[in-house]
This record gives C-alpha cells, sequence and structure tokens, in this order.
DNA sequence: GCCAACGTTGGC
DNA sequence: GCCAACGTTGGC
C-alpha cells in the first residue's frame, strides 16, 4: 500500500465536505506530474487531506482511494472549468480516483508544524515553491505527521 | 490582496 | 529548442 498526500481548498471542497460526501471523484487535477501520481496509485490506498490556501493550511484528516485510477470526465466537459478541448476520448490525458473519507483530525496538523518535523527526507510538500497538488509520502512522513495529533 | 515560484504557451 | 509572457498556486 502507498501513502499520498491530496491538497484541497477547505472554501471549495473540505474534509467536512468530504466527509458528507463519503465518496468523491477527485476530479480537476491539470498538473502533470500530479496526474502522474494519480496513475500510479492503487484502490486503498492511503491518503491524507491536505487543505490548502486558507488561514490554517495543514493536514485536516484520511482518507483513502476508492477506484482505480480512471479518466476524469469533467476533462471532456465544455462547461466544466476543467474542460481540455485538447484531450481526447480514445486517449484521455487527465485521470482521476475516487477518493473515500476515513476520518478528520483531532485537530489540523498545520504546515508549519510539518516544516518543524526533521529527518523526514525529502518531501514534495515542504519543498520550495511547492505546488503539488497530489504527491507521494513515506511511511516515516506518516508517521511523524500523525504523532504530532 | 500581494507576490514568489514555477508550469505552460507560443512566437521565432 | 529557446525564452519571454502569461497564468496559476498557495503562503503570508
Amino acid at each position: 500500500m502507498q501513502r499520498w498526500l491530496m491538497k484541497t481548498e477547505p472554501g471549495t471542497f473540505s474534509i467536512d465536505d468530504l466527509a458528507a460526501r463519503r465518496t468523491e471523484p477527485w476530479d480537476g487535477v491539470r498538473n502533470y506530474q500530479a496526474r502522474n501520481f494519480i496513475r500510479a496509485m492503487h484502490r486503498g490506498d492511503a491518503v491524507l487531506i491536505y487543505h490548502s490556501a486558507c488561514a490554517q493550511p495543514g493536514v485536516a484528516g484520511l482518507a483513502k482511494v476508492a477506484s482505480p485510477p480512471k479518466p476524469d470526465p469533467t476533462q471532456f466537459d465544455p462547461r466544466s472549468d476543467h474542460y481540455d478541448a485538447a484531450s481526447k476520448r480514445a486517449d484521455p490525458r487527465w485521470t482521476l480516483v475516487d477518493v473515500r473519507f476515513v476520518r478528520r483530525l483531532r485537530r489540523v496538523i498545520t504546515l508549519d508544524e510539518i516544516k518543524s518535523l526533521r529527518g523526514l527526507g525529502d518531501f514534495a510538500l515542504t519543498r520550495r515553491g511547492n505546488r503539488l497538488s497530489v504527491l507521494p509520502v513515506t511511511d516515516k512522513q506518516w508517521d511523524a505527521i500523525l504523532a504530532l495529533e
């Protein structure tokens, strides 16, 4: 089983929204590196849900991958913000997985706290200029973050 | 709202 | 294939 971190803007879709929805197709990822990570996912993989672009950026909850990778239907929908006119149905450019709620954390583990952790090795979340919305998390990183809860 | 970082686009 | 312009992300 692999572990991942997936960002969401809580003003648009928060951990509480995921809790209410139970399972959500994680559509709209339009970055090739993030897409490639999605394509490497398997059902049952563990996910940290991270709140970005908000007052308190940090890890807010846990989820799991609930489907195999599959084409993101919004790429074919001209009314969608995520429409991609260049993507062909025979060879879809963008991929999603379904994400299932597991639990909220008792509190948000903030980015500042995560940055203060040492010995975690390379971590895309805390790299300078970090903009990846889907990224891998090592077991050590996962354990160290959740130990802060 | 600002702005640094960085990915993408498109002219050449 | 270079690189300037532009758009987006996301912390602050």
